[in-house]
DNA sequence: ATGACTGCAAAGAATTTGCAGCAGA
DNA sequence: TCTGCTGCAAATTCTTTGCAGTCAT
């Protein structure tokens, strides 16, 4: 299978070794069209409700999840949730919040622009901008 | 002392009773010119340092600040932290999050509005929004 | 062979909860 | 008096850590 083979490159030219459990979330994570939203308790379930013995530990999915933000192949989204939420859109872009069912949505990218971006305080630097939009169901 | 008095019609006109812990909380945090934020750890360390017999309970805390957010007299801010910030400034604005020491900082409300609010999804309504600037040092 | 990775269970951090006693209306 | 609030400790939730065994190189 070319695909495996593909991932295991990209892990490895992140620093990864490509393990049998990294492979599995990669393909999971990255081999889909859509932007793909998910909190680590998500993600164990819908790999391991697949895999009935030979489960991946959840602390796997913890480190596996956080060497991939480091590599640069996710993007951690702030929330008013307790939980963390990640993107495999690691892209400049923002998201609605759905408060109702903890979702998040993508914004376009051009819709959310700021009219001017303002100077960091002295001493400081940007390093990025995140707008989230907070919605809820439309009462009438 | 009528700041007392005031403060107890505040919180009474939120259908709260104005125990000595929720005022003594109260005029802590609204009693100051300038917008302030914290963490429920802070504000436990901030006002019990000083009752060194008498100290209000973390629970107190916690249960107060959620009272008053519930009120309309905090807000919670979004962080990349994993602990709650809260703003007495309750009104739309927008913040720099200095990731070096975890500090909020606001921004002037009209540097950062958005080019055009997009619309939410069929059948949800915005209910607010809120753009996180994150900071860190500059490095030369 | 060596160093990195996994899985498990235990620990940790932040927050919430249950409940007896206390206090404001 | 009666309901709401406080304080304490225990419980919960999410996440991290320590470490022995396993796997990629």
């Amino acid at each position: 299978m070319k695909k495996n083979l593909k991932i295991a490159d990209k892990l490895r030219s992140s620093g990864l070794r490509p393990t049998k459990q990294r492979i599995q979330i990669a393909k999971f994570l990255f081999d889909r069209d859509k932007t793909f939203h998910f909190t680590v308790e998500e993600l164990d379930y819908l790999i391991n409700k697949k895999n009935r013995n030979d489960k991946i530990s959840l602390a796997t999915f913890y480190n596996t999840v956080h060497a991939f933000k480091k590599a640069g192949h996710l993007k951690e989204i702030l929330t008013n949730n307790s939980k963390s939420y990640f993107d495999t859109h690691t892209g400049s872009h923002h998201h609605f919040f759905d408060t109702k069912n903890n979702k998040l949505i993508d914004i376009d990218s051009k819709l959310v622009e700021l009219k001017s971006i303002p100077k960091a305080p002295k001493g400081k630097k940007i390093k990025d901008i995140e707008v989230v939009i907070n919605i809820d169901n439309d009462s009438h």
